[in-house]
DNA sequence: CAATGTTGGGGAGTAACACTATCTAAGTCA
DNA sequence: TGACTTAGATAGTGTTACTCCCCAACATTG
């Protein structure tokens, strides 16, 4: 297939994909002259992966590069591959943040193994942070019963993931991480509505 | 309080605040002459705000002004609140998208009040045709597992909403929907880790 | 009163990001 | 033969969120 027949499968412009192939994130096709190249099936999956990371899970360009490496990567151990998606989209945090809010609210859901990524904890110190700042404060019943449901989430994430193949379950473990936030969060507002109308009535406008 | 003052209360940089200033998220000082305004405690909290909505929730300059002025504006209906904080996040889908997806799933889970916020389920279903296309598909009952959890989350959220002020339900309403978005997102992730450990033990690397 | 510093207002500049367009030489295909 | 396509490279575009700079007008300090 040729750059003009995968793009055309693809809905990908031309110019997008040779961008894509400049930037890493597609590997190159096979050259049959100086100024030809076939690509074939893997590129076309591998391209609908790259639009779905960028476009619906928002990642950012290097962000997708380091998803995909870690996908093609030897899988080392079940576990750390959670890390692989987290880091894509969590940013390092410096060395001296205070991380003690983060360590107590993990001890009290018992999520002791979570206590070793400091990246994931910053963030929700952050995200905590700047909710005190605009005036909100979360009551600790509140995130009780928030802790109490992603836990929920976590373990259905679990449960789902394939355990015949080690690569099956990385694809599983690294998409069903970043590809799912914008479904739980458009589910999350929907459920909102839909509560609210029945707690306060409403115009439906 | 002097501009540079404003700045040193909130670690805004003075040229940051005149950016907000002339986009209009902040409301002018009152001005003392030709080249000088006094602030106060509300542009204190304003500001604090702004760089929440921005930098915490990730809001656009524009959405952010969107929501300022829905905060401002009368309440009108308790139950429209919601549309000013989920119309910030969601993309105005267009008029051709297939929403009869979202309808069968909306119907499966009892939030009949949902059918009506059409950008909503558009984003429902571009996420869920983002995990399809990247050959991840999401088995019904993982959703419904991630429904029942969102519902306990949004009933958590209805429940907390102060009934005393309308002004105090419309701020936390917003505030809670759009802010409370990244803690749920670390809170997965950090539970995730949990519940892998769990199950499949690990290095911890 | 003078020297120094700060401010409002406005325009222009910047850096990052994700493309997008154009060009050339070297092909392919009818 | 001649129209079309391509790889590879460079440069340009549009958006976003600042950031810098300037000036006249003021405030503050000595």
């Amino acid at each position: 297939m040729r750059i003009s027949e995968l793009a055309a499968a693809t809905q990908v412009p031309v110019a997008t994909i040779k961008y894509y192939l400049r930037e890493k994130l597609l590997h190159d096709g096979v050259l049959t002259s100086a100024t030809q190249a076939r690509y074939d099936d893997s590129h076309v999956r591998r391209l609908k992966l790259i639009r779905s990371l960028i476009g619906t899970a928002g990642l950012s360009v290097s962000a997708t590069r380091e998803v995909l490496l870690g996908l093609e990567s030897p899988p080392e151990s079940g576990h750390d591959l959670l890390g692989i998606a987290h880091h894509a989209v969590t940013r390092t945090a410096p060395d001296d943040v205070d991380l003690s809010s983060a360590q107590k609210l993990l001890d009290r859901w018992g999520w002791g193994a979570a206590t070793c990524d400091r990246d994931t904890q910053a963030a929700l110190v952050a995200a905590l942070h700047g909710l005190s700042e605009a005036g909100f404060d979360a009551p600790a019943a509140l995130l009780d019963r928030y802790a109490a449901a992603m836990q929920d989430i976590a373990e259905a994430d679990v449960d789902t993931v394939p355990t015949d193949s080690a690569e099956a379950a990385m694809r599983h473990v690294v998409l069903g991480t970043l590809l799912m936030e914008p479904v739980l969060l458009a589910m999350r507002r929907l459920a909102q509505q839909s509560a609210s109308f029945q707690r306060f009535g409403g115009t439906g406008s």
